[in-house]
DNA sequence: ATCGATAATGAGAATCGTTATTATAATCCT
DNA sequence: AGGATTATAATAACGATTCTCATTATCGAT
């Protein structure tokens, strides 16, 4: 999907939401949109620029979260990531380097796709669980590091 | 793996390090033990009793994980869960409950865990990476908050 | 057992990502 | 334009985690 294809979708999103989509949160979608994986608040705000302020990303995501547009993705010392939601990049999993902490984003085949939705259906069975979402996370050593 | 059992291999794997196993380290392994999930340094200072301070609750979580007795598990509003890694406790997978943020761990079939570990195989080629670890994650509501 | 060296603990302050507050500015509607 | 509503900026507050350092416990050698 492009970039422009994904703001006009996120704009129609925010427009059932009755949500505006200001300059700001063009601004993150576009960075989001433009990255090869999820990106922190303070690495979106050195990517955007410092005339925005911090506290104003953070309201941007929290509402493109609301709205269900980007995605958090929780890791090490606190730091949330955001990455923009699979109805707008597709349904992938992840790859997380243990090395140099990057995280890759894969698509896997449909079959094996089926597969993992089977999977999680018969696990969340065991537990009376609801599931929403899943993400198959492989932790291991990227292509560079190995 | 009984308790006792684990206290016993938390205490070779330590000796190895040259790492004391403290009445405190100790408290922190038998809680792990003891639960159903990763639980957090203030869910485990709950538990275990206060006379035990968070900092040190804190360093012995560090001292543990650098150990490999332990394995961190980021959340929401950053929130760190611990639990005892898989040499300990047998491979399983994480239940994450978006309402109340619990995580329940859950052992699947041994037929079951094959596919997803073929699965794990297939995706890392995808990317030419070397898995060590994966983890199905399924994010969901839980049997109390559905 | 005792002494000295080393490692662990306790108590509190400091740090850092994130969230709340509030006043100001922008936008929408009529 | 005028009034209501929503977004922004600047800053204070918050909470989980980490750091500091003085004190205490533990280990090894004598």
């Amino acid at each position: 999907m492009t970039t422009s294809s994904v703001d006009r979708e996120v704009q129609k999103r925010l427009g059932e939401h009755a949500i505006r989509y200001t300059t700001g949160r063009r601004a993150v979608v576009a960075a989001l949109a433009g990255s090869d994986g999820p990106k922190s608040a303070s690495e979106l705000h050195g990517e955007i620029g410092s005339r925005v302020p911090l506290s104003s990303l953070y309201r941007s995501l929290t509402i493109l979260e609301e709205a269900g547009v980007v995605i958090p993705h929780y890791g090490a010392k606190g730091l949330t990531r955001y990455e923009l939601a699979e109805w707008l990049t597709g349904h992938h999993h992840h790859l997380v380097c243990l090395d140099c902490g990057a995280v890759e984003d894969v698509e896997i085949p449909g079959a094996q796709e089926t597969q993992v939705r089977d999977l999680v259906d018969s696990i969340s069975a065991i537990a009376s669980f609801t599931p929403i979402n899943h993400d198959l996370e492989v932790e291991g050593r990227c292509a560079r590091c190995a």
